[in-house]
DNA sequence: TTTTAAGATAACCAATTATTATCTCGGAAC
DNA sequence: GTTCCGAGATAATAATTGGTTATCTTAAAA
């Protein structure tokens, strides 16, 4: 296979129209030249110069070369220069994944301030279960996941927490448990509990918190989305444990004499894998938003 | 200066996704793989693989830079090509792939023509079906394809007839078939069908035959080398819908009241690549074979 | 003619590149 | 969990390539 430094030779010779100067050039000496030069010439199976007295001069298969050999060494140098100006330049594609609630109520001002920022970013955003989320950063289909974070952390993979999620009880304003001052677990356990998946982190939290008081939940349905669960709770289906953030005219919140622990919603990245400007750029921005 | 043995490997590992099988495709060994990617990773300031765990991908820089690297190495190897065919001599390796029928039933002549004439070519033929001729033409491994061609064409390749070969329905002698007069695609479906595997072309021609009609074949087997189909047809296992060159003494053709249209059969170049002097004079060989 | 300068050639040396052998570590199997 | 296996990294060594110095050849200039 022709390699570069020959065609700089080559090129050189050409340029100069002499092998002396082009060595010079080159900074190298006039035989490694000629051993270069003499390589090519076996390698095309044509010779470039003719050596006419002292002087030189292409011949066709040379002319016909030389342009080539212009452009090979010209795309050469433009690809490097291509990948190493990658490194300032935000650009590609960025694979998210994230959950609705995340993606409906804590990423809209950050992914808008990103797009502004960076239009040249193709977001492309997965809304997928945090289950779903790990695996897919783990094994390099996302490029990081928005996620609710799980009490004790997969170590192969790095996750910062961006917001705190306070949870709360809440209830419909017409259901029963909206007039009871100082709700305890145990009032609640007589009530229907709309409440996340078992697979989800947030349902663990509410199912812990009744184990630690040898309570049973008694639960009517359950949904990840945490939309529906809102809805539903609104209509007033049953009680159940929400971030605080959702709590609207159409729910209240219960004083339940127990404190709930918050959920933390944060970032989930693969440690090994280089991230690329856009996922540099976005961590970013979410730290950001976090404050 | 980035060199091309050093592009070779990193095209070599990005397309086998693997150091090891690069350093095989290459013939040498991993460690040399692994020391020239690490200088590439060097010379371009830039991670362009990430080893997690025992699989490896590419980065973001790799990702743009494949398409670069195998640009120039392409634009390397036609460089070589031409100068060495300006010579006029039609000498060198011509890389064709081809199916097993045409290799059996329509190349023959043109071989033995083409090479009588241009003894100096070392002709390197692969019999592979027509999809992964396409692929090869289209990145560069194989100089020429001489295949079945589709109905609709890709756009990035050029493509010519060079025979026309008429299907016929078929079966064998002694088979039921044989002794009807008139037959409708009805009475066939009536009968085990041997045809060419789903991703011919051959197969979606009959298929949509039948669909336009709305019937529904009624498929025995399918394997997609021909001459396999014609024997079992010959031994009286079903009909078939086979090129009419091969009706002979042990199959018989079918008067079907529907006519089948034609395959047709030519050549598949890559537009943008120069081609070889051999590439050529086959070419012309070819022409003058359809003829 | 003699001189000069440019490229070719040969012998030798240095630097690069590949190889063998070994190590490390993650994933799969038990 | 523990062991085993496979893929890539690393280190030491061997081979090859490419470069240098010295010298030769030859055509043009003096």
């Amino acid at each position: 296979m022709i390699d570069t430094p020959t065609l700089s030779a080559f090129m050189g010779v050409a340029e100069t129209g002499s092998f002396s100067a082009a060595a010079e050039r080159l900074y190298i000496t006039q035989p490694a030249i000629s051993k270069r030069i003499a390589l090519l010439e076996q390698q095309l199976g044509a010779r470039l110069f003719d050596r006419v007295g002292r002087q030189i001069q292409l011949t066709e298969a040379g002319r016909s070369l030389l342009p080539r050999a212009r452009q090979v060494l010209m795309d050469v140098e433009d690809m490097a220069r291509a990948i190493h100006d990658l490194s300032g330049s935000v650009t590609g594609k960025l694979r998210i994944g994230t959950s609705h609630h995340i993606g409906l109520h804590r990423l809209p001002p950050v992914l808008r301030q990103f797009s502004r920022d960076y239009p040249q970013v193709e977001l492309d955003i997965h809304f997928i279960d945090s289950e779903e989320a790990w695996e897919g950063v783990l094994h390099g289909e996302l490029e990081m996941g928005v996620v609710t974070l799980p009490p004790q952390q997969d170590e192969r993979l790095q996750s910062d927490v961006i917001w705190r999620d306070p949870l709360v009880f809440m209830c419909a304003p017409e259901h029963p448990l909206a007039k009871v001052d100082n709700i305890t677990l145990e009032t609640l356990t007589g009530y229907s509990a709309i409440l996340p998946s078992p697979v989800t982190f947030t349902r663990g939290i509410v199912e812990r918190l009744f184990d630690e008081h040898n309570l049973k939940l008694n639960i009517a349905m359950s949904t990840n989305y945490l939309e529906t669960i809102h809805m539903m709770v609104s209509i007033g289906l049953g009680w159940s444990v929400l971030p605080a953030t959702m709590v609207d005219g159409s729910v209240v919140e219960l004083a339940v004499d127990v404190p709930l622990p918050e959920r933390e919603l944060g970032v989930v990245i693969h440690p090994a894998r280089t991230r690329s400007n856009a996922a540099r750029a976005f961590l970013q921005a979410l730290e950001a938003s976090g404050l």
